[in-house]
DNA sequence: GCAGATCAACTACCGAGGTAGTACTAACTC
DNA sequence: GAGTTAGTACTACCTCGGTAGTTGATCTGC
């Protein structure tokens, strides 16, 4: 575990495949195309090193591979988020939510956003467990 | 900018750093023995490298090098939190503090804490301007 | 003045993300 | 059936974080 750690290109591509399901080489290619404008072989690349680390598997079908993803996206950025807590917060969201609220990252209307959040979250106690 | 992603060890060198103000290879070696057990020279390998990012730079005492860090926690954390902000929720914060509502990661006390934070700053608007 | 300790410099290596060229192969087309 | 094309495999390279050994200079104590 923990090592759902994916870099900017990985988490693009995960991304496509997260959204299409499933995707070949090229298509992935073709999405990020025009954001990226990387070579069709880094992609592939990529996507075997992907396979590699078991974030990805693949299946034939004639002569290309069709990618698919095998963890979620909620996966990944629990584990990224959960990683970045850990490092710069001592694991307290709070104090990463308080120091986002301080960096004034936050405008007027994130932070209603945010407080009926917490007023909803609050008002359902540890609903999590029952579902 | 943007550049002030820092890996592992070399937060932990910072924290030494900020925490000490000023320290040498050694002192910061020895704050970070209990907790990473690492070789000196490692030490001084990555404060050489840290320099040579340009996120501590050194003065001569004689023949030992006092480090001191030349960007403030806080920038480092703004940068990385921004950074990450970016790459998973397109840059915003309250999808950020969603998810961590979401997954669980924030329990009862945390939570009333965040609450009286966002009021309190919703309370006093712009205050970071005027000062 | 020499031995031992201290400390930075230099060098090297590993793993992972990122990038891409070249080679090979299978399939499609004429 | 041969040539073109699409698509993966292989290989290589760069950067950066992390890790550490060796070396050379300097300082200190005897």
């Amino acid at each position: 575990m923990a090592s759902e750690h994916l870099g900017k290109l990985q988490l693009a591509i995960m991304r496509v495949l997260w959204t299409d399901g499933e995707a070949t080489v090229a298509e992935v290619h073709r999405s990020l195309e025009p954001s990226h404008g990387l070579a069709p072989t880094t992609i592939a690349t990529m996507l075997k090193k992907m396979e590699a680390k078991g974030v990805v598997v693949h299946r034939s079908e004639g002569r290309r591979f069709i990618y698919r993803a095998t963890i979620s996206e909620d996966v990944v950025m629990r584990s990224m988020v959960a990683d970045l807590k850990e490092r710069l917060f001592g694991g307290s969201a709070a104090a990463l939510v308080s120091h986002l609220l301080q960096a004034h990252e936050v405008d007027e209307d994130e932070l209603a956003a945010l407080r009926s959040q917490i007023e909803q979250v609050q008002g359902e106690p540890d609903s999590g467990e029952v579902q």
